[in-house]
DNA sequence: GTGAAAGCGCTAACAA
DNA sequence: TTGTTAGCGCTTTCAC
C-alpha cells in the first residue's frame, strides 16, 4: 500500500497487480501487446489506487508534453471565448491539455516573448493575438514547435481564418440585390488589431461593387473606433448629409453596426426604412439588434485550430504551412430591406434566404 | 554546441558556462548562493542557447507542477472570461501556468470527474462550475490539492465570492430610498447553476424590505429563464396587471434586466417613468442599456482567487478553508428614478451617487 | 507477452 | 561558493 499523503506511482500499481512497471505502462497506454487477463488485473489495480499517470514524468522520456498552449490578449471576448471554449474539449478528446497565456498588456506580452515559457511546456502554440510585431513573429518562428495563427493569415505558417473577402462580397451583393447602389462601408480604427480581417472585408466590399458596375466612392468609406460613440455618430452624420447620401451601410463588425443603429434611432432616423444596415460576425448583439449579418463561427475556427494543432503535433509529415479557410454565411434579418424605389431583390435573393 | 533539432538542457548551459549543472540550476532559480561572476556567465550562456527550464523535469523532483488548473463550463461568458483573463497574468507573475479544463456538457464533465486529470498535473484547482453534484464535490475533496470555489460558497473549502446578500440589500434600499414600495424581484430559472447567488440576492431583497417595514408579497417575485424572451414578457405582463402593480423591478442579473427593459419598451411602456428597473452585475449590457445596477468585479474575483491559490500552494500553513468575500457597489444610472408621487430620495441618496 | 535496466532533465543532499 | 551523486516516475530498448 502506497504512503497516504502521496500520489500512487506505476510501481504501486505494478506491485498490486503482481506485474512489472513496464506492463502497467503498456496497459495504460493501450498497447496491444498485453494479455487480456493481465490487462484486466492492471486496470483494476489502477482504479483501486486511484492512479493517474504523471504527464511530467511521461513527457520527460517521450519528449512530448501533451499540452497545447494558447497565446491571447484576453479571454473576455465573444470571439476568443467561444473559440477557446470549443478548443478545450476538442483537445481533451485527443488527450491533450490546454494551457493559456493571457497577455492583456504590453508588459505581460513582453515578458511572454522574452521568456517564451511555451517552448518547453507545450507541443504547439495557437496564436490568438493579432497585432504581433515582426520581431515577435520572428521569435515564434524559432520556437521549434508548430505555431498556428488563428483568425489571421501568416505567410509560411499554418493558420485558420474565415474568408473575409468572400463574406464581405456576398454581404455587399445582398445589399446590391436589394436595389441599393449608394452603399457606405464603416471601418473600425485601432481595434485590438483585427487589421487583417478589416482590410479583407473592405476589399470584398469593393470587389462586389466593381463587379456590379457601381463606382467606388471614397466619401462612402468612413472609420471610427468601435467604442467611441461620439465619433461613430459624427461619421454617420457626415454620411447622411452627403449630397448623394447612402441608402445602405455595411459595418465591418456587428458591434459597430449595433452602435450605428443605436445612434440612428436616437436621432429618430429609422432603420431599416431610411438606411439598411449590415454587420459582420454574427455576434450575439446581432440577434438582439435584429441585424442582418455575415456569420463566422468561432466554434468552427476553434475546432479547426485544434485539429490542425493535433495533426501537426502527431503527424510528422503534415503540411507545416497549411491554411484552413472557413466559409461565412449570410444571415438575413430585419435591418436590411429593399430600396423602396430601387426595385427590390433582383435575382439571387431566393438563394440567400435559405441561410 | 547542442544538437540542432533539440532543446538545450542544463548540461548544455553548464558546459558552455564552464560550471556544473547544479550551479546552472541554482543560478536560474535565483538562489543567492552563487557568485556574481558565475551568475553572469551562466545567464549569458543560457540566453545564448535560448535555454528554458523544463517544468516537466523540475516538477518530477520538486513534486510541484507550477500549474494552476481551472475547471469551467465555458470561457464564453462575460463573468468567467473576465475573471480568467485577470487570473492569467496574476499567476504568471507568481511563476505559475494556467491550465484550463472546459466542460461545456455532461459528457466532458463526466470524463473530467472520472479521470480527474488535474490531480497529477496541477498544484491547485479553481472551480468555476456552479452546479456540481454532491458526488462531484466529494470527488474534488479527495483531490489532495487545494480546490478553490469561485463565485460560490463551499462549506469547509476555500472560496471567493461577492456579498450577494448585502449587494441586493443595498440595491433594494436604493429603490426604497427613491420612494418605491411595490418592488418586484425577477429571478432566473435553470441558469447554468448560479443558484447560490440567485438565492442570496433574493434574501438581500427580502431583508431590505423587511427592515423598511414593507411587507413581502409573493406575487411580486417572478421567475423565467434568461434566454426565454417569451416567458420574460409574460412574467412582466402579469406583474403589471396586478391590482397593486409594482413601480420598480429588481432583476437578479443585468441580462435579465435588459431583456425586461427591451420587452417593456416594445410594448410602449416607458422605463423608467412607468417602471424603474434595477440589475445586478454591471455586465457591459448595463452600460449600454443605461441600467442602474449593483456591480461586482470579475477581475477582482479572479485576482483574489489567484492570490488564494498561490498562498495555498506555497504556504503550507495557510488557512485551508479561507473565504474571501468581496464587496459590491451600486452604480446609479438612468433606469431608476424617484417614484413620482412617492416623494423622491428619502435620505442616504447622496451617499450613493458617489459610486 | 513480459521483465530488467537505462535514462529522460532536473533538483536536493551532501561533500569539498 | 561549487561539484558530485542519487533519484523523481515514467517509457523504451533489449532480453527472455
Amino acid at each position: 500500500m502506497p504512503p497516504a499523503q502521496r500520489h500512487p506511482t506505476m510501481a504501486d500499481v505494478a506491485e498490486r497487480a503482481g506485474v512489472s512497471a513496464s506492463t502497467v505502462s503498456r496497459t495504460l497506454r493501450g498497447l496491444s501487446t498485453v494479455s487480456p487477463e493481465v490487462r484486466a488485473r492492471v486496470e483494476r489495480a489502477a482504479r483501486e489506487l486511484n492512479f493517474a499517470v504523471s504527464r511530467q514524468a511521461a513527457s520527460l522520456v517521450t519528449g512530448k508534453t501533451g499540452v497545447v498552449a494558447v497565446l491571447t490578449p484576453t479571454l473576455n471576448s465573444w470571439f476568443i471565448g467561444s473559440a477557446v471554449s470549443t478548443l478545450g474539449p476538442q483537445l481533451r478528446a485527443a488527450g491533450m491539455d490546454l494551457l493559456v497565456y493571457v497577455t492583456p498588456d504590453m508588459t505581460e506580452r513582453a515578458d511572454f516573448f522574452e521568456r517564451l515559457p511555451a517552448r518547453r511546456n507545450a507541443d504547439a502554440l495557437l496564436v490568438f493575438s493579432f497585432d504581433l510585431t515582426e520581431e515577435e513573429t520572428a521569435r515564434l518562428d524559432d520556437l521549434q514547435m508548430p505555431v498556428i495563427y488563428v483568425s489571421q493569415h501568416a505567410e509560411g505558417c499554418p493558420s485558420v481564418y474565415v474568408d473575409d473577402v468572400e463574406g464581405a462580397r456576398r454581404g455587399t451583393q445582398h445589399l446590391l440585390n436589394l436595389g441599393h447602389r449608394r452603399i457606405a462601408f464603416f471601418q473600425t480604427i485601432g481595434a485590438s488589431g483585427f487589421a487583417f480581417s478589416s482590410n479583407e472585408r473592405l476589399v470584398g466590399y469593393q470587389q462586389a461593387l466593381t463587379e456590379a458596375g457601381v463606382p467606388l466612392d471614397d466619401d462612402l468609406v468612413v472609420a471610427a473606433p468601435v467604442a467611441d460613440k461620439r465619433s461613430i455618430a459624427e461619421a454617420v452624420g457626415e454620411l447622411l448629409s452627403l449630397r448623394d447620401a447612402p441608402t445602405a451601410l455595411f459595418a465591418e463588425q456587428d458591434e459597430l453596426a449595433a452602435s450605428v443603429i443605436w445612434t440612428l434611432r436616437k436621432s429618430r432616423i429609422d432603420v431599416p426604412e431610411r438606411l439598411s444596415v449590415l454587420g459582420f460576425d454574427d455576434h450575439p448583439i446581432a440577434e438582439w439588434s435584429d441585424l442582418t449579418t455575415i456569420a463566422q463561427s468561432p466554434e468552427d475556427i476553434g475546432r479547426a485550430a485544434g485539429e490542425l494543432a493535433c495533426s501537426l503535433v502527431n503527424d510528422p509529415d503534415a503540411d507545416p504551412a497549411q491554411h484552413v479557410i472557413l466559409p461565412t454565411r449570410l444571415i438575413p434579418r430585419g435591418s436590411t430591406v429593399p430600396l423602396p424605389d430601387g426595385g427590390g431583390e433582383m435575382g439571387g435573393g431566393a438563394a440567400e434566404s435559405g441561410a
